[in-house]
RNA sequence: CGGGAUGUAGCGCAAUUUGGUAGCGCACCUGUUUUGGGUACAGGGGGUUGCAGGUUCAAAUCCUGUCAUCCCGACCA
């Protein structure tokens, strides 16, 4: 049966909602696919969730192709499971938690890997059974601190989600390879545009990540690529390290008084008045190694003060270092921790002159010092004396300092080095739709999924999961596909196939538009009937543009001549056809 | 959590500066009209002005508190 507007449950808007901001948000409000229910949590209308439906057909289609299985868990968790992966406590505020009557903690579920994890250390015990891919399309719910931009980043979503179990690190290759071609698979069949970027493996534990990004200025995510095919998310971006020099064939260090040079900027511009160099070059940030004091807090609340080196016209990328001192939390040092730690000059710090890797003027500091990869053993650096107002020249590493360890977490610039050597990087903004993840063993172990081995011994069990927003990706969809009029759904999700219009007011277009909608729907279309009377044709064609159907028939005035018109949405080419050859036109 | 803005009819807004008892457009209902780009006209329904206190003869408007929403940032498998 077609969706007859006169019929369905919808009204559409002439003016923008006032809340919403990206055209995405604005236009699915607008046009009756969703409403907002409470902030980042949306009722779906009738359209809405025809649109779902289309979505997740192509990802439940897929995810049998490549083997996996569907299965549905609730939303409304018990504590247990979450508390024994300690995930209860490290997912915070943003997790839902409620009680039941008899006061027993719940939770609305932010992801499933311990239900899967659990249900097949239910079912399962041997490595016969393995692998096994499973998955589900289900509501998640996350208490995010800023829901934004309507489904782009919501409270309530829909998540595909799936997890693979295998017994050998080999078979996790091949489950993850296969939902990673899955992905690709569905990502086309929606005509979404994609980039796959490594990804930091973060809090989630495991080795290998990878994200897809659909680009889009709105992302909150930002990524590089190379020439070359290379890209990452910009907190998985390893820095390219220069050629190590020879630490002997620099010049000695010498301390410079330095009055009034907390900053960089203040620095280098008394280096270039009171130290010219012998080369005439002038100073730069570059040349100046900028100390950083950071505190870290670990799940269980212990503080740690780190002290990271990186060159002076750097800034610490917040993201990269919440990622690369994971699980811990990052913040800047303060005041307290200064004080706490009397060796750290607050602007003069530096790796001390002639000592191995301790930080402070008598080299007893026990604080971590790492440093960024760009300070490679030869280079030679001004930095902090560790006394007030002096600085260090020709400070050069392995000769006069060491560190504990390096540590990536400068900021990405556009230009910098590619990994894979073949240019510069490129900056851009993506939204993630997708996020592969072998995961490892972490969660089996913390949950005992383990099975017997041909030799009847118990192994644990090695783990991939595999998620896509289903929700995101409809807002994605929406805001790749649009113009000032509208939606324009690509054919893979649109509501519906053909969307007619009957535009007149004489029984025999509408009669004939009955009879043309009959036809198409018996050659398998489905279809969005505008048989609304005694509404203008100026809105009729304004709302079709509005819900954004890619192909148009107007019934109307052309059946003079024994004719109706095929209108493409998206070209916005209008073409008159025979109305008897209207269907085989379209089918 | 920090910064900014806003809460008035289903939606978008005005009236707040200067207190006088709430108005416009869209949507909705009735009638006439129009039918290939949001037709025109006439009539109509719908509001405890976010909430709670206070000042005042009188509060959407002034004062205090509170709640909520949106945007930027922080945060975010």
């Amino acid at each position: 049966m077609p969706i007859r507007l006169s019929q369905l449950f919808l009204r559409t808007l002439r003016e923008d909602p006032a809340d919403a901001e990206v055209n995405s948000h604005r236009l699915l409000v607008r046009a009756g696919y969703i409403r907002r229910a409470a902030p980042g949590i949306y009722t779906w209308l009738p359209l809405g969730l025809a649109v779902k439906a289309k979505i997740e057909q192509v990802v439940r289609e897929e995810m049998a192709a490549a083997g996996a299985q569907e299965v549905f868990f609730p939303a409304l968790l018990p504590r247990e499971p979450y508390e024994a992966t300690g995930r209860w406590t490290e997912y915070g505020d943003n997790l839902f938690r409620l009680q039941d009557r008899k006061k027993a903690d719940y939770l609305l579920a932010p992801t499933h890997e311990e239900m899967f994890t659990l249900l097949v250390k239910d079912l399962y015990s041997s490595y016969k059974d393995l692998p096994v891919c499973l998955y589900q399309i289900q509501n998640k719910y996350r208490d995010e601190a800023r829901p934004r931009a309507g489904l782009l980043r919501g409270r309530e979503f829909v998540m595909k989600d799936a997890y693979s179990f295998d017994v050998t690190d080999e078979g996790l290759q091949a489950s993850y390879q296969a939902q990673r071609d899955a992905y690709e698979r569905i990502f086309k069949r929606l005509s979404v545009d994609y980039v796959i970027v490594k990804a930091d493996a973060g809090a989630m534990g495991g080795s290998a990540s990878e994200e897809f990004l659909s680009p889009s200025p709105i992302g909150e995510d930002t990524f590089v690529r190379s020439p070359g095919g290379y890209a990452a998310n910009v907190e998985a971006v390893v820095t390219v390290a220069p050629a190590e020099q020879d630490p002997n064939s620099q010049s000695p260090a010498v301390v410079h008084p330095s009055p009034n040079t907390p900053t960089i900027e203040t620095l280098v511009a008394l280096a270039n008045r009171d130290v010219p160099r012998a080369d005439g070059r002038q100073w730069a940030a570059a040349d100046t190694l900028k100390n950083v004091v950071l505190a870290l807090t670990s799940p269980e609340g212990k503080r740690e003060i780190v002290v990271v080196g990186l060159p002076g016209d750097r800034e610490v990328d917040a993201k990269r270092a919440e990622a690369a001192f994971s699980p811990n939390e990052v913040e800047p040092a303060t005041e307290a921790d200064f004080a706490a730690n009397p060796e750290l000059v607050k602007g003069y710090i530096g790796p001390v002159k002639g000592s191995t890797k301790v930080l402070g003027l008598d080299g007893t500091s026990k604080l971590r010092y790492l440093l960024d990869p760009r300070v490679v053993n030869g280079t030679a650096w001004i930095t902090g004396a560790n006394i007030s107002e002096q600085h260090v020249f020709d400070l050069v590493k392995g000769r006069d300092f060491d560190a504990d360890g390096v540590i990536d977490i400068a900021e990405v610039r556009a230009g910098d080095p590619a990994p894979d050597g073949s240019g510069p990087l490129e900056l851009a903004r993506g939204i993630e739709i997708g996020h592969v993840f072998q995961l490892g063993r972490k969660y089996a172990e913390a949950l005992g999924l383990q099975v017997l081995d041909e030799n009847g011994k118990l192994v644990t069990v090695t783990m991939g999961s595999y998620g896509i927003g289903v929700t995101r990706l409809m807002a994605v969809l929406a805001e790749a596909n649009n113009d000032e009029k509208g939606l324009i759904w690509p054919e893979s999700v649109s509501p519906a196939d053909i969307y007619v219009v009957a535009a007149g007011k004489d029984d025999v277009v509408y009669q004939t538009a009955e009879k043309l909608v009959a036809d198409l729907e018996a050659k398998g279309k489905s279809v969005i009937f505008d048989d609304r009377v005694k509404v203008s044709p100026g809105v009729k064609f304004g709302d079709a543009e509005l819900i954004g159907v890619p192909n148009i028939v107007i019934v109307g005035k052309g059946l003079e001549n024994g004719e109706v018109d095929l209108w493409n949405r998206r070209t916005g080419e209008r073409r008159a056809v025979r109305l008897d050859s209207a269907v085989a036109e379209l089918v």
